[in-house]
DNA sequence: CTACTAATTAAGAGTAACTCTTATTTGTTG
DNA sequence: CAACAAATAAGAGTTACTCTTAATTAGTAG
């Protein structure tokens, strides 16, 4: 039986030649450091994680992959306000809930979110690709203090 | 009768006065501009006309302005994924269209989407402030490109 | 009206988060 | 395995803020 990491593996090099890209060292690590990871990462964090196993890895590398995979509809970046950019590997239709004191980001699943018709006039002129709905908030930790 | 203009000057002199801020002629200024403008326009745009009739403004003014006003509610910054801040003085509830090609912001009306519920496993650890649709794609100007 | 003082500003330096350039290395293809 | 386009590392450069400091000023107490 093969192991799910074995099988993401296989999706990911899939993708990959689908669209092009080489399969290098360093994409497979940041593809497996950014799955693997179950929160919603800068560049910077995922950048030093990486840079444990595999020292010799530039912040560039880092960048440019992530940019390249949110290209490629391999992860996303999570709305926000001009703060470090935050992925998300989840591909699943999912909404966020962000923090404003502390800045966590946390998803949200609920289908009648998924389900939002897109207004009339809206989509008459321009096309439209994607949708989300962002709360915003204080979340329960930064309530406690 | 009073000019609308008037009045909008007397309600930003309340909301200063309530948040315990000084009537400055840059506030004033700054307020000004950025109710007239009909857009969704970033720190610079708005530094670079107001210089205009203001030559002795400085940049760093004109985006802590902004900064303060959004946080007593005058305005508000429009998400984003990192590019410059865009700011929107509409104060009423509504939601946002963004091109992904030329990063234009167009406002949506939609009353289905202002009643969104929220979901009882975020209401109940969570404070939510504000929720807000957001949809992506590609304008009717990019598209007929 | 005048003096006082805390808030605000201009100017410019500093910083964070990318983003680009160039030389070198490497994955893929024939 | 040879050829080469793609990808990387290193470091410089850029953008969009953000901070520091000295000067100015709005609001208020006399
Ligand atoms: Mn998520
Ligand atoms: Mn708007
Ligand atoms: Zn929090
Ligand atoms: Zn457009």
């Amino acid at each position: 039986m093969k192991s799910s990491k074995k099988i993401k593996r296989e999706e990911f090099i899939r993708i990959c030649k689908l669209h092009g890209l080489k399969i290098t060292p360093q994409r497979m690590a940041i593809y497996e450091e950014v799955t693997g990871s179950s929160g919603h990462p800068s560049a910077e964090i995922i950048y030093r994680k990486i840079k444990r196993k595999y020292p010799g890895i530039s912040f560039d590398t880092v960048n440019r992959t992530l940019l390249t995979f949110s290209d490629i509809g391999l992860l996303q970046i999570v709305e926000g306000y001009g703060e470090p950019k935050r992925f998300d590997a989840n591909t699943q239709d999912h909404h966020h809930f962000r923090c404003l004191r502390c800045g966590s980001i946390i998803d949200v699943y609920h289908k009648r979110y998924d389900e939002l018709e897109i207004p009339a006039e809206i989509e008459t002129h321009h096309k439209v690709i994607r949708k989300r709905v962002v709360l915003e908030g204080i979340c329960k930790q930064c309530r406690e203090r």
